[in-house]
DNA sequence: CCGAATCCCACAGGATACTG
DNA sequence: CAGTATCCTGTGGGATTCGG
């Protein structure tokens, strides 16, 4: 009963090894992509918007973390031919979507934020 | 429900760079947790039953990724004093509400990686 | 202002073998 | 059965500098 890369008779199997939603698992379980899709949750911001509002990240990793994203169908880039140079960010469909879920995180993480660091610290005793 | 590392005032804010939120998508962004979690969705499970359900994880991963859980008290780990040896993990109620966002991505995952991998190619071009 | 280009490295995590 | 114990590699991601 196991699924080969979710051939179309089996729904896909996040659990399987070869299954095409591990990928996807990837690309969410890296240290960004749930804040910058989050930060575009309000509507398009700019490059520099992004980065002050997501404390601590580097511009290479924004650039890394934007362009996967762009890769994914997740959010577009648009670039204005005007100077100084002008780039927005905005979510497609597909990110809009993703946003639930990944809203659904962060606000988990937020909420039980400070129970985990005590957790912890009980266990590391 | 407060926060640690802000005044009691002001929301967590996992934008924000020390916020302890911060930690817990740490976590989350690992490749394993939201496997684990999800694993034990319908009950404890015994450590060779989780990785006959989640494909290619190594054993000393999977212990890593257990541990780590089990420190920040998303599930517990009960070892029976039998022969041969017997250890079940099974879900906390922090485990059990985390796994109301965590089955949330997956399934946005599974329903979303076909045309993810599709963007993908187009893109490559 | 928006990145591209380099350099660098800690460390997650894979492979393999062994043990109480 | 349920893990350790080693060894090793890829790469995510940080710091810094440069360019259009």
């Amino acid at each position: 009963m196991e699924t080969i890369a979710s051939s179309s008779a089996f729904p896909p199997d996040a659990f399987a090894k070869d299954c095409a939603s591990r990928v996807v698992l990837d690309r969410i379980g890296d240290r960004w992509t749930v804040l910058v899709v989050g930060a575009l949750a309000d509507g398009r911001l700019r490059f520099s918007e992004l980065r002050t509002r997501i404390e601590g990240i580097t511009p290479k990793v924004m650039t890394q973390t934007l362009r996967a994203l762009e890769r994914d169908g997740v959010l577009t880039r648009t670039v204005y031919a005007e100077v100084p140079p002008r780039v927005e960010y905005e979510l497609t469909d597909l990110g809009r979507d993703l946003l639930v879920p990944i809203d659904a995180i962060r606000h988990w993480a937020e909420q039980h934020a400070s129970r985990i660091v005590a957790n912890r610290e009980v266990y590391d005793r």
